[in-house]
DNA sequence: CTGAAAGCGCTTACAG
DNA sequence: CTGAAAGCGCTTACAG
C-alpha cells in the first residue's frame, strides 16, 4: 500500500469518476450527460445514465455547490408558522421546488425587520438559489444585500408599481375596499374595521376600507380599532366586546383576519347577540373553519397556494436565467359572501 | 498576466487563507481557532477571530461539508403541515436547531410510507447532519436505509420500548385511555369514538379507547366510527350526524382530533343539540380555537413545541457524537376539562 | 501547539 | 463533440 492510498480519505461513495469508468468516458463527459447539458453525443449520454443508473449514482450536492458556485436552496421567509396562511405558501413552495431539485429552507421573521435582515445576512452567506420574501416592508440594508447578492429574489403577497421588481400577489387594498363596499352594498349603516398585529398588509386592507368609506361620504376613524397584539380568535372576541361598548351603533364590523372574525362570531353568539341581525361580521383569507361558523362567514378568499406555486414557478425560470413572462402576477381575489354579513 | 491566473475563477469572496494571511498563521489553525476546536493558544485564537470579524469572513457551508463529509441539513418528516400540530413541531425544531448552526429541511410523507422511503433516499443523499422522523411506522427499506447511513435519527410523537432507538414524545394510546376514563367518570353510558385519516397515532388512541371501555366492562365495536378521509372541521360535523342517525344511544363522542370536534360541536348546535346535555364531546391536541368554542372544548393538550425542543435537543447531543441522557423522553400529555363534556 | 500536503467530488475554462 | 488540468474553500491525517 503506497502512500497516497494510506492518504486516502475515502468515503466508498460512488462518485462521478466510477460513473465516468464505468461509462468509458471522462468525468468531465459524464458530469456534461447527466446534467442534460447539449452537446453531448446522444450514445454516450445514454451510455452514463445506464451506468449511472445501475451503480446507483447520486451526485454531491455540496460538491457541485462549491464547483459551479450555485446551491440549490432557496430561503422562504415568512413572517409567521403559525398563521395558516404563510404554511400554504411554504407548501406549495416546497412542493413545486422539490420536484425541480430545489431545497426551501424555512425562514421567520416573526414580522421583525431586523430580524429579516439578520436572517438575510446568514442565508446569503450560504449562496443561495434564489429567494422568496413577504411584501416590501424591510430595512434598508436588507433591501441592499439582496441587491448586492445578485441572488434572484421574488416578493410575496403584494403589488407593487416598481420595475425591475418581481412579485406575485394581489391587491390588498383592493381587497379590503371590495368587502366595505360589500357591507355599503347591504346597507349597514356603520361599517368598522378591526385589526391586529398591524403589518403592512394589513394595514394596506385598513387603506382599502378608508377609501370605501371615504368614497361613500361615510369615513368616521372611530370605526377603527387596532390593535397591535397577534392576531387569534380570543382577541377577535376581545376586541368585538370593546369596540360595541364603546362605538354604540356599529352595525357591521370587518375584522382584518378570518381567525379573529370567528372568534367575533363566537363572542356575538356568547353575548346573545344575532348574525348578521343585531351585527353583521365580515372576515379575511377564508380559512379553515370560516364555512363552518354558524352563522357561516363572509370573508375574501385569497390564494395563498396559488401565490406559492406562482413565486416558486418564476423564481425557477429567473434561477434558470431567464426573463419570466411578467414582472409582477396579480392573482386576484374572491369575495366570498355567506351568512354572517 | 500569467496563466495559472488567467485560470482563476475567483468570487471574490474573503477565504479562510484571507482571514489566515491577515492572523499571521497558516489556515489550518485558523480554521481550528475558528471551529473552537482546543489545542490552539489563546493568543492566536484571538488574533484569528479578530481577523474574520474585520474582514466579515462567513466560511462556506459547502466546502466545509464536502470537505468534512458532514453537513448541517436536518430533514424533518412530517406527514402534512396542514395540521398545527406538526407545524408546531417543525417551528420549535427550526427555533432550536438554527441558532446552533444546523437547517432544518421541510419534508412532508402525506401519511405515505412509501412516500417517506422516497424522501429519505434523496435527503440521506445530501449527507445530513442529523435526521427526524415522525413516529415508528414506515417501511422496512426505508428503517434500513436510515441504520446503514449512520445519521442520528430520533423519532417524534410516539414512544417505543425498543433499545437503541431514540424517541420524544407521550403515550397515545395512554392519553385515549385518559379521556375515555373522564367520560366514563362523568358518567356517560354509551362513549363512542370518531376519527379520521387512521393514521397510527389515531389508531393508538383508539387503542387507548377500547382498553379503557373494556376495563369497565362496556367496549362495543358499534360506538366506533371510522373514516380514512383527511381529517376537517366540515367532516367532523358529517361524522357527528352519521354518528347520531345509525347509533341511537350515544350520549358522548371523542373525536380522535380537535379540528373533527369542533366541526361536531357545531353541528351539534345547528341541530339544536344540547351540549354536554344532549350529548357531550371531546377532542384531542387542543389546537387553536377549542377554547374558544361555545361551550368550550375538553381536549388532550399535547406538547407539540416541547416534543420539537427536546428532539432536537437530543439530536443536537447525537450529533455532537454524546450520548443522550435518556433514549426516550415521555413528555405526556394533560387532559384538560372544559364545558363540553 | 502548528503546518505542508492532500483530498473531499464536482464543474469551469480552455484547448483541440 | 470530448478531455486534461485546475480550481471551488474548506478539513483530515500525518508529521514535527
Amino acid at each position: 500500500m503506497n502512500k497516497s492510498e494510506t492518504r486516502r480519505r475515502s468515503s466508498g461513495r460512488i462518485t462521478l469518476s466510477d460513473v465516468a469508468k464505468a461509462a468509458g468516458v471522462s468525468p468531465i463527459t459524464a458530469s456534461r450527460a447527466l446534467r442534460g447539458e447539449r452537446g453531448v453525443a446522444q450514445e454516450l449520454v445514454q451510455r452514463v445514465k445506464d451506468a449511472a443508473q445501475q451503480l446507483g449514482y447520486v451526485p454531491d450536492p455540496a460538491a457541485r455547490t462549491l464547483a459551479s458556485q450555485r446551491s440549490v436552496q432557496v430561503p422562504v421567509l415568512v413572517p409567521l408558522l403559525s398563521n395558516a396562511l404563510f404554511v400554504d405558501v411554504l407548501e406549495s413552495v416546497h412542493r413545486t421546488l422539490f420536484p425541480e431539485g430545489y431545497q426551501a429552507l424555512i425562514g421567520v421573521t416573526h414580522y421583525d425587520p431586523q430580524e429579516e435582515e439578520q436572517l438575510l445576512r446568514t442565508y446569503l452567506a450560504h449562496r443561495p438559489a434564489g429567494l422568496l420574501v413577504t411584501g416590501f416592508d424591510r430595512t434598508e440594508a436588507a433591501r441592499q444585500l439582496i441587491a448586492a447578492s445578485g441572488v434572484p429574489c421574488v416578493h410575496l403577497m403584494e403589488m407593487t408599481p416598481a420595475p425591475g421588481v418581481f412579485c406575485v400577489g394581489f391587491s390588498q387594498q383592493d381587497a379590503g375596499h371590495s368587502m366595505t363596499a360589500h357591507l355599503l352594498a347591504r346597507g349597514y349603516q356603520n361599517v368598522a374595521f378591526v385589526a391586529a398585529q398591524l403589518d403592512p398588509r394589513t394595514m394596506q386592507r385598513a387603506e382599502g376600507y378608508r377609501r370605501c368609506l371615504r368614497e361613500a361620504g361615510r369615513y368616521d376613524p372611530k370605526l377603527e380599532l387596532l390593535s397591535p397584539q397577534p392576531s387569534s380568535m380570543r382577541l377577535g372576541g376581545e376586541l368585538l366586546e370593546e369596540l360595541l361598548r364603546t362605538r354604540p351603533g356599529v352595525d357591521a364590523v370587518f375584522f382584518c383576519n378570518d381567525d379573529l372574525a370567528q372568534g367575533g362570531l363566537l363572542a356575538a353568539q356568547r353575548l346573545g347577540l344575532s348574525v348578521p341581525g343585531q351585527v353583521a361580521i365580515a372576515g379575511f383569507n377564508d380559512l379553515a373553519g370560516s364555512d363552518q361558523m354558524l352563522p357561516p362567514l363572509t370573508t375574501v378568499r385569497t390564494p395563498r397556494s396559488a401565490v406559492g406555486e406562482a413565486s416558486a414557478r418564476m423564481l425557477l425560470a429567473l434561477m434558470r436565467g431567464e426573463e419570466p413572462a411578467h414582472n409582477s402576477v396579480d392573482l386576484g381575489f374572491e369575495l366570498t359572501v355567506r351568512e354572517s354579513t
